[in-house]
DNA sequence: GCGCGATGTATCGCCCCGATACATCGCTTC
DNA sequence: GAAGCGATGTATCGGGGCGATACATCGCGC
């Protein structure tokens, strides 16, 4: 999980370990945090594996932002050609893998890296999860009609709502996606 | 966390390991699965913290459900006086480890055996915790405005709705509870 | 009589989290 | 000018949850 979305960040810049945190706290918002002691680990196990290299040294790597000060001893980290690789093939899996609920977040922060199909499938895959998990809670829902007390049935059907709301969201998205499909000429990439 | 779970389930009625997942999945719906991996592990330490007994044996210990056919030599676990008070002391809890993401549900959904104050301090609790997160996102999207790619500032844009979709849910839930207390001849109880 | 899905108990390794420990930098405050 | 402080920065540790896996039995239909 936290392999992929490093490899993302790298894959846009080298940086170091504390700017790593804050890119993934930016980029995936609510969705998940990250913490430290998940990083530096995470960090030292791709090391190993070949994925990405240090880069001691000191200064102006830091690419974008003007608030991160960046000289002195950092430890600063790039993908190595066998990490690009291995991003690559991570972003084109379209398996469950990429829509359950700890990765779906990850794997769609870097949806503008990932084919279109690819995209669709995700998409695809995590709404009928969350269709599933939707009638699961629904009929559990009806089974023990009246038989919940208030705190729990509420729990419930907030849960419910929020699936809802997902579902709903998710929709859109692929109906966006077929339409760009449609016409590839618009694109929505960012304007720097 | 699972340790409130299952004393608040026992303080219900004794349950064995398979049906105690049942309920959890039942009782906490889309929040948390909690699946034997856990489970176990942390009737075990329960067991020997005192806080649960095992009830070997054989038959209609079972209590509610006619589905669950429960006979044969399971392992059947209760409370016992200590898990009891265990459980009263981690009801009575009202500091942030009552109101952070991986423990609210399970606080709230033994709502109705909590205190009125506590239940208004959790979710007071819980809402200004969010608020605080809201500001955040709300605040990284402003100082990254442009900047973004479609998808992530999308995962954003959720994220954020949902977030103040949970806000305003709370602050019903608040403002029930405040009337609640102004006149507490009503109840919200369940009928069985 | 055979297989299969639900019931049932349990473990293992992996990953992530919060807490904690440091150390330095740049800034304000006296 | 030194003392204090919050942000920057790197790192570890223990604990707990998860998915996969392994078994074993029960009740069922075929």
């Amino acid at each position: 999980m936290l392999e992929l979305a490093v490899l993302g960040l790298l894959h846009e810049a080298p940086l170091h370990g504390y700017e790593l945190r804050q890119r993934l706290k930016a980029t995936l918002g609510t969705f998940r945090a990250f913490s430290y002691g998940s990083l530096y680990p995470t960090l030292r196990r791709m090391r190993e594996a070949g994925w990405i290299a240090e880069d001691e040294g000191d200064a102006q790597v830091v690419a974008g932002a003007p608030p991160l000060t960046g000289r002195r001893g950092k430890v600063v980290y790039k993908l190595t050609a066998d990490g690009k690789e291995r991003f690559t093939e991570l972003l084109a899996e379209a398996g469950p893998s990429a829509w359950e609920d700890e990765t779906f977040g990850v794997h769609f922060a870097f949806f503008s890296q990932t084919a279109p199909e690819v995209r669709v499938r995700i998409l695809e895959g995590r709404r009928s999860r969350l269709e599933e998990r939707r009638e699961g809670v629904r009929s559990g829902l009806a089974r023990t009609r009246g038989r919940l007390d208030t705190y729990t049935r509420q729990l419930q059907e907030h849960g419910l709502e929020s699936v809802d709301r997902e579902v709903r969201w998710l929709t859109e998205l692929i109906e966006t996606e077929r339409r760009q499909r449609e016409k590839p000429s618009q694109h929505q990439q960012n304007g720097t």
